[in-house]
DNA sequence: GTCTGATCATCA
DNA sequence: TGATGATCAGAC
């Protein structure tokens, strides 16, 4: 694998992006040396990673925004065959053992949805993964509105975690915002308070922006 | 086990 | 058919 230095500028980023939009994953992969997968059954994060390691992302898996110097975090887009996002975005985990005091402006979410670049990728299943286009990159940041209906999303969720309610939160809850579990697989047990304040095991959880806000971004972005 | 990267698989 | 809940891989 060819390793590719971080970009020292948001400028040299977004020279990157202009690069990558038009190739196929198979030949970003080719550049780099790396082996397509059959599908992505068993290789779920590829893309992701081969885009990431493309454009020089250097947080690995640290809790932090990929490109650490701009502050910048990435995001793939899958597109669906109208060109609509098909999955949810995963944001970051749910932190069990924070203190009820958290405020939105120190959050996980907040810092990692500060400034994004979202770059969409082809992600219909019945092209082949090597031919999928990567398209046009572009970075966001939220609006005072996004960030109110965020903010609000985010508060709702976390006075539930507060109140030892965090069992109980389904993916319904949530404008932009959703819950939903996070984990290897259900079996996976993580510590937490349950509603009387006593330590319990639920299985890990983790935010995620709803396809309805990505695909808003999109449309305001391409239209 | 906890984080990252996500998509899969099932059912309303 | 879309959304929810479940799951897969890798680094540390």
């Amino acid at each position: 694998m060819i390793a590719i230095p971080p970009p020292d500028t948001q400028h040299e980023l977004i020279r990157r992006c202009q690069q990558l939009a038009g190739k196929t994953l198979g030949q970003v992969a080719a550049e780099l040396g790396v082996v397509v997968p059959d599908d992505l059954r068993r290789h779920k994060g590829w893309v992701g990673q081969l885009l990431e390691n493309y454009l020089g992302a250097d947080a690995g898996n640290q809790a932090e925004p990929d490109f650490t110097r701009l502050g910048i975090e990435l995001k793939t887009l899958p597109l669906n065959a109208n060109g609509q996002p098909k999955e949810s975005t995963y944001v970051c985990t749910v932190t069990l053992t924070e203190s009820g005091n958290m405020q939105w402006q120190q959050s996980w979410v907040k810092k990692k949805l500060a400034h994004v670049l979202w770059l969409p990728v082809e992600a219909e299943s019945a092209t082949a993964l090597a031919q999928r286009y990567v398209g046009q990159g572009w970075l966001w940041q939220p609006t005072v509105e996004q960030e109110k209906i965020l903010r609000q999303d985010w508060e709702e969720l976390m006075d539930r975690i507060v109140l030892g309610e965090q069992a109980d939160i389904t993916a319904k809850e949530g404008h932009y915002l959703q819950i939903r579990p996070k984990a290897a697989n259900s079996r996976v047990m993580a510590k937490t308070r349950g509603d009387e304040g006593e330590a319990t095991l639920i299985n890990p959880k983790g935010f995620y922006l709803r396809t309805a806000f990505t695909r808003e971004l999109l449309a305001t972005q391409f239209n």
